[in-house]
RNA sequence: GGGCCGUUAGCUCAACGGCAGAGCAGGGCACUCUUAAUGCCAAGGUUGGAGGUUCAAAUCCUCCACGGCCUACCA
């Protein structure tokens, strides 16, 4: 059926094209839909027609651009030969212009009443259904476009996208900082712990690595003397696809000279508030089946306390977080028990994680698991570095950066002595280079901000805030 | 990587061992204020793919592909 329909569209095409009619069109200058007002007279506008209605010697369509949706009343003797020629050879689908004066029809719909018709573009193929739209989410994550054409609900929650990154940019130009962008390929892979994507430069013959974070670069300039700076953009880890993980994501990573990670908790508190007052008018939204209240101040627990609340005393004692683990039912593999901070993740993951509904900041946390961070003061086990949890998702990491390149190399060997399974991983010197000319010290903060929109949009999975998921191709 | 579920017309869905169906979209006819327009007529299928069981398979079994959720991996 689809042949046969693809058939009857490249015949009305090929018709069209005899009457010597530009089925493309060209540059056609129009007016919002969502603007047009009723009495205007002489409106052009321009959309992709969603509806036919014959009615005898009258018909009806309805087309939409990206702003909203207008109905068309065409009196068949009221356009010319040619035009009504081109009519007669519409689809649903075809995008069109039009000239005419806007009225209200009697049951109330504002109205062009047709003067003049363009074809801007034909359309080959039949849109999703009109009444039940596009449900099939593969078909709606491979080809977006029609999802954007036939679901309102998903167009709303990339219009959110893409104001929630216009927001964090007026937000941190207005306090100062400036954004920069910074190489995403990179001979070393840094700045987080994942696996990366490799790929091979043919004249430099050398491997590279589509950046996993941007944190060693942007650190860089702050020894470059830039002194607040910010970097939206992508990373990439190749690791599991989930409904919280694609393999490239957006950051936003933020780096203020001479601040801390107190300073970092100050500005994602007002930056996140902001954002939910301008995205959704409120500080009080819903995420999922969970109630969330934004409003400050937002807890805030030490990394420790969380775990003595959650029954482990201290959680340096293997043996106490062994025996929790087994308590609740947490599968752990022999090279799990070899590392207490793998056993803990688990049972933050399984037992806390899903409790932390409402804002909280969870701070203090130990230096085997905080490679980029500085030490308190009095207490060398434990760094300056706080997550931020909302809607139990991980929103936040911030901290603040370890500016001695001495302790900074011994934690690179440290990490790498650890880990086992991670090949790709390399000690940075040029980074530490840049270090030993000393940076200052310095606060830093990175947001996902796929989760963010997430959490902004009532979203379930990444793939419903990313135009293009990642998904394996087909056939 | 493992488990569960799904895949039927362009789209949304029925049929659950006995002739593959409907609505929308598309084609034809009628109708000059309709809006899920309406009425009538005709058309549209390798039931994701390959095997198997059976007199008979969309339906039961096995394998494969793709997707979703959970889990694992991972921030």
């Amino acid at each position: 059926m689809s042949e046969e329909i693809r058939r009857q569209r490249i015949e009305k095409i090929e018709e069209l094209k005899k009457e010597g009619i530009d089925i493309y069109g060209r540059a056609f200058p129009k007016k919002e839909i969502a603007s047009i007002k009723e009495g205007e007279a002489d409106v052009k506008t321009a959309g992709r027609i969603m509806a036919i209605r014959h009615h005898g010697g009258s018909s009806f369509l309805d087309i939409k651009d990206s702003t909203g949706k207008i109905q068309i009343y065409i009196k068949k003797n009221n356009i010319s030969e040619e035009e009504l020629f081109i009519f007669k050879r519409l689809d649903i689908g075809d995008i069109i212009g039009v000239e005419g004066d806007v009225f209200r029809t009697k049951t109330g719909e504002l109205t062009i009443l047709l003067k003049h018709l363009t074809l801007l573009s034909k359309s080959l193929n039949t849109l999703p259904e009109k009444w039940h739209g596009l449900k099939d989410v593969e078909i709606r994550f491979r080809k977006r476009y029609l999802d954007l054409i036939m679901n309102e609900e998903v167009r709303e929650v990339f219009k959110k996208r893409v104001k929630v990154i216009q927001y964090i940019r007026e937000f941190l130009n207005s306090k100062g900082f400036i954004e920069v962008d910074t190489p995403m390929m990179h001979p070393i892979p840094g700045g987080a712990e994942a696996r990366p994507f490799i790929t091979y430069h043919n004249t430099l013959e050398m491997n590279l690595y589509l950046r996993i974070a941007p944190e060693l670069y942007l650190k860089r300039l702050l020894v470059g003397n830039f002194e607040k700076i910010y970097e939206i953009n992508r990373s990439f880890r190749n690791e599991g696809i989930s409904p919280l993980h694609n393999p490239e994501f957006t950051m936003l990573e933020l780096y203020s000279a001479y601040g801390d990670c107190r300073e970092m908790m100050e500005i994602t508190e007002s930056l996140i508030t902001f954002l939910g007052e301008k995205i959704n008018n409120s500080l009080a939204m819903d995420y999922q089946d969970k109630k969330i209240d934004l409003s400050l101040p937002w807890k805030r627990i030490k990394w420790a306390d969380i775990f003595s609340e959650a029954g482990i005393a201290n959680w340096r004692d293997k043996e106490v977080v062994l025996k929790k683990a087994e308590e609740e039912g947490i599968e752990l593999t022999e090279e799990d028990k070899g590392n207490v901070f793998e056993v803990l993740d688990k049972i933050f993951k399984k037992k806390i994680q899903p409790k932390l509904v409402n804002p909280t900041f969870i701070y203090q946390y130990p230096v085997e698991i905080s490679p980029l961070a500085k030490s308190y003061p009095d207490s060398v086990d434990m760094v300056e570095r706080f997550e931020l949890f909302i809607g139990c998702l991980e929103i936040a990491n911030a901290y603040s950066e370890l500016n001695d390149p001495v302790e900074q190399r011994r934690r690179f060997l440290d990490a790498i002595n650890k880990t086992t399974g991670n090949k790709e991983k390399m000690v940075d010197e040029d980074y530490i280079e840049a270090l030993e000319y000393g940076m200052p010290p310095a606060g830093g903060l990175g947001i996902g901000i796929d989760r963010l929109v997430m959490l902004l949009t009532n979203s379930s999975s990444i793939r419903e805030v990313i135009f293009f998921p990642l998904l394996r191709p087909k056939k």
